[in-house]
DNA sequence: AATGATCTCAACCGCGAGCAG
DNA sequence: GCTGCTCGCGGTTGAGATCAT
């Protein structure tokens, strides 16, 4: 990709994994844990280095982890928190049981971003391009694709008419706030220390309701609603949020996204948003992800 | 059927934060 | 407080797939 590597890498594979070294990479962590990404290539007889280990692992070979297949209500979920959270993916996958940033953002970059365009809205403010003085012309962020032709065929934008029609009936959104983008930790765990030791709390505790914990302003807040999401790196265990991997099974029980979950989740939002001091709660909000 | 254009998404990168010494 | 190491995040790339002509 003609960047020097940011590691020393002479002699480790590069480019797609082989099913061989996914079995590896599978074995190890099943045996041993996660952790250790640096040191584990080598002693799972990879010759990986250890970032690809972990996005490999992250994205691809964890359990529970979901493919393809993004139902309407996940494309509509995904569509707000990007309008609350920005280029946040870790934090939008965190809502997205079983869905990983990496996927997320790839799906907002080829399939959301030509759907809102399509709809006459700029996919970076989230406002109508009539009314945004950029004009959905100023990016920089933008999904590379933008600039080139697009093909007619608007396949990618309309898998579900009604449901768009629903969103784009949302009263106008006022402006939200966008903290800038920064780490989030919400409490430290150790670096070697596996996430077994502290992922299953949070099963237990089942945490359901990500939005009655954002209210309540307690650990809880920052512990669930600070999605380290799925992600090519993400990070649930630090921040015991709920997703697929922590879900493990019940997930489809606990968000299954088929039901009206996903409409309580975003009828709170609209909630939010209908107060007058919509804005301030917002920041709350956005800043409570940050803590 | 062939070819070029465009799209998709797995994988890579650099950067910055957290932690230990 | 400083330094070095490790990890996680978000942006970017490019090979392969798909589409249009």
């Amino acid at each position: 990709m003609g960047r020097a590597p940011c590691c020393s890498k002479v002699g480790l594979h590069r480019g797609p994994w082989t099913p061989r070294e996914d079995t590896l990479l599978t074995k190890y962590i099943q045996s041993h844990g996660e952790g250790h990404w640096r040191s584990m290539p080598k002693k799972a007889g990879l010759l990986r280095c250890g970032k690809s280990c972990r996005l490999r692992w992250m994205n691809y070979l964890r359990p529970n982890i979901k493919r393809g297949n993004i139902s309407p209500d996940e494309d509509d979920l995904i569509i707000r928190l990007h309008s609350l959270l920005g280029n946040r993916w870790s934090l939008i996958a965190g809502r997205l049981p079983g869905r990983t940033d990496n996927e997320i953002k790839n799906y907002w970059n080829t399939h959301l971003s030509k759907k809102l365009r399509s709809q006459g809205t700029n996919p970076n403010t989230h406002k109508k391009l009539s009314e945004d003085p950029a004009q959905g012309l100023k990016r920089k962020n933008n999904n590379k694709s933008n600039g080139r032709k697009q093909k007619s065929k608007s396949t990618t934008t309309t898998a579900n008419p009604d449901h768009h029609r629903r969103r784009h009936h949302q009263p106008e959104k006022p402006k939200v706030h966008l903290p800038k983008p920064t780490r989030v930790t919400s409490f430290s765990m150790r670096r070697n220390e596996s996430f077994e030791h502290c992922n299953t709390s949070n099963v237990e505790n089942n945490i359901i309701n990500p939005w009655c914990e954002f209210k309540d302003g307690e650990n809880g807040a920052a512990g669930f609603l600070v999605g380290g999401g799925g992600g090519d790196d993400h990070q649930d265990h630090d921040h015991g949020i709920v997703n697929g991997s922590d879900f493990d099974c019940q997930s489809d029980h606990i968000i299954p996204t088929g039901d009206n979950t996903l409409e309580k989740l975003y009828e709170e939002y609209l909630e939010l948003l209908k107060t007058e001091e919509s804005q301030v709660e917002l920041d709350a909000f956005a800043e409570s992800l940050l803590i």
